[in-house]
RNA sequence: GCGGGCGUGGCGGAAUUGGCAGACGCGCUAGACUUAGGAUCUAGUGUCACCGAUGUGCAGGUUCAAGUCCUGUCGCCCGCACCA
């Protein structure tokens, strides 16, 4: 009989949706794991081939944890607010909520023809209202506890999007969606508080089963440092503020730098002689992109204030102040104490504008180059610190300077509090109206959602304001405080808000009074295990940390962080080993290779193209080799034979193979596993016949991987019920080595026979074994043995002379 | 520059963590079956001159034994980028 896998992936598929068998059950009695993947953004261009990569590997951990006997929760939904799907509108003049209605239908319909185990009972969509009621409800709650504020800003906007992004969304200086110029604009934005979860957000990922690479990305994007802030006294009688993590090279300090947006420019207008030449140089520097402000990072610019001058708290010396644009304004206190000896921009500075450069630390010749390590070195040219290692140091004058009161030791972050409204319209209205009385009121709980209105035209406004901000019968509303005139907030979430907590619903979907129930949140959270792309540690990942940390404060979840395991899947690549893209014309559609070799050849090739951590490319031959496989298993029924126990001949391989694939599962080994299965097959072949017994074995292995295929020979030789709902398959540790081994024989660590001995044979035995050996005998006799190595159940290695 | 990762056949990749390097797949070679095969099956396939030697980017080192550990060096990929 012909596989057909046309007819049996189909036939399956409605077999399992009928019978609900991927469905997760409320009874919270039961053993629970939780599986999540990123759910996608419905894009019109429909499902890629990198998507199935770590849904496919997911649902092999979610299959494998139902055969164990878990309450399996594996879920999808749609990301779906966002820009392609708004520019689509507006090019084409339809309603974003008929694109995505109609991109969401295609996505779902191409990822069930992948025989996911997703329960698909429980898919959620963000643009959903009620969806988008809860995550207007969580932003009125950040607002309520003084975590969501208004604030007027520098923002980075995309001139081609016409769009505020967050300082995540900015790559290179340029906008990370459109590749288009970033601009600085001053405006006033909503920005939730993240950096007040700093700390945590760093603290508590030790422990959290996270992959290394994740944790440290976190963490230096986090970037948390440790120092002191210094106040320097000026001539004009005010104090400067500076941050610094090296205080300890405070005696170095030969100039001070404030950015070009300090605010004492303004303050000391009148004493300044060159006001006008510095304003000057500050629009310069705001005229510049982040882009140019970058490619320019080498060449210093600066001004030296004339009229104000600092004084060094430790010497009493007056020392220069400048202005440059390598001082940020937005990093500490936009304020530094030069040290150009220990530090290299200082140094570029210093160099370019001669001035003095003083050794404060030992061990280099800071005339040549900044000398910046701090593991060695002891002080000198510092007072009542010399002699002293840096740490030392550290420590001494962060004590002096508080004894003083003119320091105090202060951690800093490179994290900025995340920038949370969009000039758009499809996201997330902000449910908020401005009162000319009452200030910014919240929309009372039975007012959400607050619905998204039809407007005429869903392009922006060239001034930067959100489309909704035409919609002047909209925007007028009365204040639900005092009952007086007021105006709603027109700005929309970023596209960020709906996946901070979408982990969350699916535990309770379709619950109208709260995000989900308490029980239900008690039951599932946390996520066992969460699989993403690399490209959301610094964006979707540590904003959902937040929210969820957030959620746990506020008492509406029990544990401080939302997942237990986060892994990252590779990219797949195209054929030559680049990226895959339109204009490279080199994307591969999953349903092409779905219509020409079945999903069950797609879901294995996809595992099987290599590390599922690394990408790898695209191979059109490596999927024929996969389908090739599956024919073969299909073979096995021309030489099946009856039995229910395993044979002599395979029974240690099917035991051996068990235990392959069940702990390579775990380790996301999933190429090994599908090898190994490939290996058992292998070696069926070579002894032409395989029972019942055995050809059920191995079915529940590849079950996960090809569910398809299994389920219908499974079917076949009359296994019983299905194989998505049976049993994992157990192994027998003692069957899977064989009594005798055979073990190379190394004469002075090269190998020179191998012998065949008992699989517990001692030293002696081995040894002797070894000598016995004829071709090992040439090399051992006039000769005199040093040593005998023995590594039981491995290998025999003699040293001689 | 800083942080993370990686260099193994013609290619994708294995190697129980120090113990037979190259599992598994692709590709290739030869043969079989075929009118034919880009289908299928069988055998072979790291390199070099057949015993044998040699081989995991390069150079050293530790060890009975190194792809794996150490030192140095070269190259590649990813992330961040004037964060004081």
């Amino acid at each position: 009989m012909r596989y057909d896998y046309t007819a049996i992936e189909k036939k399956w598929q409605k077999k399992w949706e009928d019978a609900h068998v991927f469905e997760a059950k409320n009874d919270y009695t039961l053993p629970k794991y939780y599986a999540l993947v990123e759910f996608p953004y419905p894009s019109g261009q429909g499902l890629h081939v990198g998507h199935p990569r770590p849904y496919t590997a997911l649902d092999i951990v979610s299959r494998k944890r139902r055969m164990e006997g878990y309450n399996v929760l594996y879920p999808l939904g749609w990301d779906a607010f966002g820009l392609p799907t708004e520019n689509y509108a507006i090019k084409n003049n339809i309603r974003p909520e008929i694109v995505t209605e109609k991109n969401v239908a295609r996505f779902r319909d191409q990822i069930k023809s992948l025989g996911l185990s997703f329960d698909w009972s429980r898919e959620i969509n963000t643009t959903d209202p009620n969806y988008y009621k809860w995550t207007q409800w969580i932003f009125l709650q950040f607002f309520k506890r003084g975590l969501a504020y208004k604030k007027e800003m520098t923002v980075n906007f995309c001139k081609s999007c016409k769009i505020v992004l967050a300082n995540e969304e900015v790559v290179g200086g340029r906008c990370e969606r459109c590749g288009g110029e970033v601009e600085h604009k001053v405006k006033s934005q909503w920005m939730l508080k993240i950096t007040e979860y700093a700390d945590r957000l760093i603290d508590d990922l030790e422990g959290l089963d996270f992959i290394e690479r994740v944790k440290t990305q976190e963490i230096n994007w986090i970037g948390r440092s440790h120092g002191a802030e210094v106040d320097f006294d000026t001539t004009s009688g005010d104090k400067l503020k500076v941050y610094t993590t090296r205080p300890d090279t405070l005696f170095g300090a030969t100039y001070m730098v404030i950015s070009p947006e300090h605010q004492y420019i303004e303050k000391w207008k009148d004493s300044l002689g060159n006001y006008d030449e510095i304003i000057a140089y500050r629009a310069e520097a705001a005229k510049k992109s982040d882009f140019e402000r970058t490619e320019l990072a080498k060449d210093k610019t600066g001004i030296k204030l004339d009229g104000v001058r600092a004084i060094n708290p430790v010497n009493g010396k007056e020392i220069p102040i400048f202005v440059s644009d390598y001082v940020l304004v937005s990093y500490g206190t936009g304020a530094i104490m030069a040290v150009p000896a220990h530090d290299e921009r200082d140094w570029d500075f210093a160099k370019k504008f001669d001035l003095p450069i003083i050794e404060v630390v030992a061990g280099g010749n800071v005339q040549e180059a900044a000398f910046t390590d701090v593991a060695t070195g002891k002080m000198v040219n510092s007072g009542f610190l010399d002699g002293l290692e840096v740490a030392e140091a550290k420590k001494a004058i962060t004590e002096w300077l508080t004894e003083k009161g003119i320091g105090v030791a202060k951690t800093n972050f490179k994290l900025r509090d995340w920038v949370f409204s969009r000039q758009r319209y499809w996201g997330e209205p902000v449910p908020l109206v401005y009162c000319e009385k009452c200030g910014w009121v919240p929309l009372p709980d039975e007012e959400l959602p607050l619905r998204l209105p039809p407007v005429e035209s869903y392009k922006p406004t060239d001034n930067g304001e959100s489309p909704l901000a035409t919609m002047t019968d909209w925007i007028n509303t009365t204040c639900p405080h005092c009952g007086g005139p007021a105006k709603r907030e027109t700005d929309t979430m970023p596209n960020w808000a709906g996946s901070s907590w979408y982990f969350l619903r699916y535990c309770d979907p379709h619950n109208d009074t709260c995000i989900a129930s308490k029980e239900a949140l008690d039951y599932w959270m946390p996520v066992d295990w969460y699989n993403g792309g690399m490209e959301h540690v610094t964006l979707h990942l540590l904003y959902s940390r937040f929210w969820h940390k957030f959620l746990y404060d506020i008492g509406l979840v029990s544990t401080p962080e939302p997942y237990n395991k986060r892994t990252a899947h590779g990219m797949i690549l195209g054929e030559g080993g680049e990226k895959m893209s339109k204009s490279r014309g080199n994307v591969i559609n999953p349903d092409d290779i779905v219509r020409d070799f079945g999903a069950d050849t797609l879901r294995l090739y996809v595992m099987f193209i290599g590390d599922f951590e690394k990408s790898a490319p695209w191979s059109e031959n490596g999927v024929k080799g996969c389908k090739r496989f599956l024919d073969r298993v299909w073979g096995l029924e021309s030489m099946l034979t009856d039995g229910d126990e395993y044979t002599s001949k395979l029974e240690m391989s099917i035991h051996k193979t068990i235990k392959k694939v069940s702990e390579d599962i775990e380790a996301m080994k999933f190429n090994t596993a599908i090898a190994a299965l490939m290996s058992l097959l292998n070696e069926i072949y070579d002894v032409k016949s395989i029972n019942k017994a055995e050809l059920k074995a191995f079915l529940t292995l590849l079950s996960p991987f090809a569910p398809h295929i299994s389920e219908e020979m499974w079917e076949m030789i009359g296994g019983e019920g299905m194989l998505a709902s049976g049993k994992w398959i157990e192994y027998d540790e003692a069957k899977t080595v064989a009594s005798t081994v055979e073990i190379p024989v190394q004469i002075n660590g090269k190998l020179r026979a191998t012998v065949v001995i008992p699989a517990d044979a001692d030293k002696d035995t081995a040894i002797n074994t070894a000598k016995a050996d004829e071709k090992v005998k040439g090399y051992i006799d006039g000769h005199t043995i040093v040593k005998e190595i023995f590594v039981p159940g491995r290998m025999v290695n003699i040293v001689v002379k």
